[in-house]
RNA sequence: GCGUCCGUAGCUCAGGGGAUAGAGCAGGGGAUUUCUAAUCCCUUGGUCGCAGGUUCAAAUCCUGCCGGGCGCACCA
């Protein structure tokens, strides 16, 4: 297991805790709060004092006596209430550096103990367009599922189709009686769907026949499974399409369909073990001594018969536990849901499943005005459209700065920075933060914007090209960390291995986006101050050496969170 | 009504027991014959919704209140 500079000062402090007799858990390493109180710093005898009813400072003294760390760091120093704080010396710095240099992994191990998990995530339905409110599910799942595998994590992704449910005897009924021409796009499926409905409500008949087409597709009608199976495949065209250019893919989309068969036997099960039970017609999981959920049922089947999204959710958990025995299944699914995930989990727990369930919950996106984000005829925002419209954005800014880019390329790099910096938006806040969309803001490129760091990365990029133009022969064996500039940096790409890992036990790519802003800030402040390729010899190899690395950190980050980088923009 | 999440600078947000609460934008002032100024530097701006409590230490934990979002039986 490599040893990150944290892990390796925590270590040393608790062989100090060690030779004091201390048994403390909670005394921790962190990195400094400030600049000023070095590079890190533990509240260890605040702590002991407290539990020992002793002066902090005093205790302070004592442990920096137990202390080893002459290897890696200046004497540690007492400071404020009791902290001790660490500075790391610049030539263990430049030997750490080092072990970075080609390393494909930017410094991150991978777990000690690999896990099996299950991802569930975009999920769009069948039938409807993707829309703004599949975007943060989609991104993040997505962003969840690279890191924890880069980890080392087995990870299988599932997105679970909507491709089941009341709203196809519509559907089916309109491409029967109503579609003039054959079915080619969603547009129509909703144009469809959307007068069936209207026309229904004041023609009983109608509705009667709309719930016999229903009927006819769940008892497995010929004709009407042959409908259904092609609007799924209209609609799978279309996401697909989507999800190409996002760059995202699944090892499994197993929709809502593929449990069919398994709703009947469950729901009699789960009644035949008292897990449920009838309530008013219906059949219902109660919780009744669950603090919260006590009068919360959970319905799984209706009183006219028919299933719940409940029933099959319950029903793909078992697929799921029986086909990969997951130690973890994380739901990326909005905030809206956390009533229903609970029952779910609950549920769960009932009939025995045990594996980790976790509902990674997220804000919403919210126009300007902090509404819903709808159009102005108060529709949902097709992610089409929004695409398309990044896309549009992207390849003016580009042309602005880069008139002599072909259309090409232009649009390459429109592709990579339209749709990086939507991404990037969705996943550089606190995942359960309200997010207001804003093109200006997510394209700018001042702030924690992807474009900030794709032009940090392209800079970098630069310089090697010309580096190598000129024939350097980079010799990237040494890195002398001279002015103040250089010492962030390296102290920020060796964090890099901190940082990565710290992600997932919150489920908060945003600390990675933190990082990585921070790295590209401190990047731009070393490119103001520190010349590379007009520095002298000895210099320029070992700037362009931080150099290449920041790229490679940068590069390697952003690809955890699904974004490319470009190489010119 | 019950549940749940949230209230931090003019705006958008970090920070979720530790030091003097931080960024970006906006406002003010500077830097460019460039290694891509798409950048950088300096600066103004905050009783962390309010009131109690726990603690050596609270924006952070607990209780109450105020204000908002979302969810609560046959949609997903």
């Amino acid at each position: 297991m490599q040893e990150t500079l944290q892990s390796l000062l925590q270590q040393r402090l608790g062989d100090a805790l060690l030779k004091l007799h201390v048994d403390c858990s909670l005394a921790l390493v962190t990195p400094a709060a400030d600049i000023r109180f070095g590079d890190y710093q533990t509240n260890a005898a605040m702590v002991i004092a407290k539990q020992e009813r002793k002066n902090p400072r005093e205790v302070a003294a004592q442990l920096i006596e137990q202390l080893q760390v002459d290897d890696i760091a200046a004497t540690p120093e007492i400071a404020g209430p009791g902290f001790i704080n660490f500075r790391l010396t610049t030539s263990f710095l430049e030997k750490q550096i080092a072990t970075l240099l080609n390393d494909p992994r930017c410094g991150v191990a991978l777990v000690d103990k690999p896990q099996t998990i299950v991802i569930d995530f975009s999920s769009p339905n069948v039938a409807k367009p993707m829309h703004v409110g599949h975007i943060k599910s989609t991104v993040l799942g997505d962003a969840l599922a690279r890191i924890a595998r880069f980890l080392g994590h087995h990870v299988i992704t599932d997105n679970h189709l909507g491709d089941w449910g009341t709203q196809f005897g519509k559907v089916i009924y309109g491409v029967k009686n109503i579609a003039k021409s054959k079915i080619e796009t969603v547009h129509q499926l909703v144009e469809l769907y959307r007068e069936v409905n209207e026309k229904e409500e004041h023609d009983p008949e109608m509705k009667a026949a709309v719930r016999e087409e229903l009927v006819k597709l769940q008892q497995g009608d010929a004709e009407n499974v042959a409908i259904w199976k092609e609007v799924v495949a209209i609609s799978w065209k279309e996401f697909e399409n989507i999800y190409q250019q996002l760059n995202i893919s699944f090892d499994e989309c197993l929709g809502e369909s593929s449990y069919n068969e398994a709703l009947e036997p469950l729901v009699k099960r789960l009644e035949q073990e008292g897990i449920a039970e009838e309530s008013q017609g219906a059949l219902v999981v109660f919780f009744k001594n669950h603090p919260t959920l006590a009068e919360k049922p959970f319905l799984i089947r209706k009183a006219d018969g028919g299933f719940l999204y409940a029933t099959t959710d319950i029903a793909t958990l078992e697929y799921r536990k029986e086909r990969w025995h997951p130690d973890a299944i994380w739901y990326v699914c909005g905030m809206p849901q956390q009533l229903h995930f609970e029952q779910l989990f609950a549920t769960a727990k009932k009939i025995g499943i045990s594996c980790e369930l976790r509902h990674i919950s997220f804000g919403s996106i919210l126009g300007e005005d902090r509404k819903m984000m709808k159009t102005r005829s108060g529709e949902n925002v097709e992610l089409n459209a929004l695409l398309e419209e990044a896309l549009d954005r992207a390849f003016k800014l580009v042309s602005e700065k880069n008139p002599g880019f072909s259309d090409a390329e232009k649009k390459e790099i429109a592709q990579i920075v339209g749709l990086g910096a939507l991404k990037y938006a969705d996943l550089m806040q606190h995942r359960t933060t309200d997010t207001i969309f804003s093109w200006e803001k997510m394209l700018s490129f001042q702030g924690n914007t992807a474009p900030y760091l794709q032009n940090a990365y392209v800079r970098i990029q630069s310089i090697l090209r010309k580096a190598k133009e000129a024939g350097e022969v980079v010799a990237f064996d040494s890195i002398k960390l001279q002015e103040d500039a250089e010492r962030t940096l390296a102290l920020q790409l060796l964090q890099f291995a901190e940082v990565v890992p710290a992600i997932l036990s919150d489920a908060r790519p945003n600390i990675l986006c933190l990082a990585l802003y921070e790295l590209a800030n401190s990047f731009h402040r070393f490119y103001e101050q520190c010349p590379i390729l007009k520095a002298e010899e000895s210099v320029k190899q070992s700037r362009l050496a931080l150099a290449q690395l920041i790229g490679c950190v940068l590069r390697c980050g952003l690809e955890l969170l699904g974004i490319k980088v470009p190489e010119r923009m």
